[in-house]
DNA sequence: CAGTGTAAATAAACGCCGTTTATTTCTAAG
DNA sequence: CTTAGAAATAAACGGCGTTTATTTACACTG
């Protein structure tokens, strides 16, 4: 009965929903640290502290965007991958990397909501989103396994030996997750985000276009010239 | 006569200073974002408008703050440089890197406030940030020019042809900017700026240190095999 | 069908914010 | 000693997140 009554006004989670929808709109207008509750509640035609029967705070909202953009950037790139699954191991990295790029660059916002500066009063729940931020990458790190297991991905000569602090950071976190592979490609993987990544923000900045043009040619070029280092097709 | 009246009570340019000086703290505090001028005055123990007298506005105050950024940016890159000068490219090449890296980590907040979310009213005068934000770069674009003149920089084979969509930008920004180098020196620099500065990203937001452990080590590893790739000693 | 419980919306208020205006303070020059 | 003018202030405007108290409007009950 409480789910019919709550349907009668405020349409219950379709109300919460089109909250988020809003939300969105005003960060892209003004940028994730320029959301605000009264411009939601402007858009929407309502008053602000209406919101609050849907979220407690502004805070539990921003997370709850903050929850949607990991679960659609994961749900992007395991879309991706399942497309190309019985392809070859370089078909299937590209597809993948760029399922990533296209998220990024097809919701700027979301992007820069998990991966940029924070906003200013929010601190995020940690125990919820640290899950949350593996998802996305979990089928790399199966890839890059396998792809090594068979042979097919040889360790470039500078990833051979690494440091101290890194081998042993490196195996504490193999403990605590229970993955297994060899420390150089947890570097390797590492490496690639950073390049995958430092050029979506290059891009999304505008500091790459004025030399290279187009972000997604330079971007697959990357990923290539990455895979043929790697002996990866 | 006005710069001795300056000097009465407010002390000019000195409080002017001290403006950005708290201004700074404010945002390593509250993030980019989080700046404001009610809090900077509270901070300095005087009113909000007294600002007004140094800052026409806010926006006026963050553009002096990202103009002090970039000079310091490159002025630090440039003494990395000029304190290895005479020594091999390899280390020129460290050196500049780990500068960038540096001062990224010491300043965290300046780096974000030119390089992370733009802050969200904020709208910044672009004619005087582009030359601004090459200088960081041009000890860089000089260093890979001519070591890959002397003839010990040798071009990956990914990188010696390039598609079109970026030849044809490349051309174009090679004849606005009158620097001549060939194509792929100037997509090795981007994927160069591109790797450190996402490997710069993911540390300055945790997410590099759960796997690798101390952001320097793998830093100074990823640049090193980068020097590797182009044979660069 | 009237009465009641309750979810959901509102109005009003609090202390923040950037900014503008008018006013006061204080120093230095004449 | 007077006065010009820079620099600080007080007061106010509209907007912000959030809380409190109140009203609205619907679904169920008797």
């Amino acid at each position: 009965m409480a789910r019919a009554v709550r349907a009668a006004r405020g349409n219950g989670a379709a109300t919460a929903n089109q909250i988020k929808v809003t939300a969105r709109a005003q960060m892209a207008a003004h940028g994730t640290a320029g959301l605000s509750l009264r411009g939601i509640a402007r858009a929407m035609a309502i008053t602000a502290p209406a919101i609050y029967n849907y979220f407690p705070s502004l805070d539990d909202l921003i997370t709850a965007l903050i929850i949607d953009a990991f679960t659609s950037l994961a749900e992007a790139t395991e879309a991706a991958e399942a497309a190309v699954r019985n392809q070859p191991p370089f078909d299937r990295m590209m597809a993948i990397c760029l399922a990533y790029r296209q998220w990024a660059i097809s919701h700027p916002t979301d992007f820069l909501l998990i991966y940029g500066n924070p906003i200013p009063g929010y601190q995020a729940p940690e125990e919820l989103t640290i899950p949350l931020a593996r998802r996305p990458f979990l089928g790399l790190f199966h890839l890059f396994a396998s792809t090594f297991e068979a042979g097919t991905l040889q360790i470039p000569p500078s990833y051979q030996d690494l440091p101290d602090e890194m081998s042993t950071a490196i195996a504490a976190w193999k403990r605590s997750s229970a993955i297994e592979m060899p420390d150089a490609l947890v570097v390797l993987l590492m490496s690639g985000w950073a390049r995958v990544h430092g050029a979506i923000m290059l891009e999304m900045f505008h500091h790459l276009q004025p030399l290279v043009g187009d972000g997604e040619a330079f971007f697959v070029h990357e990923v290539t010239a990455f895979a043929a280092q790697l002996g990866v097709r």
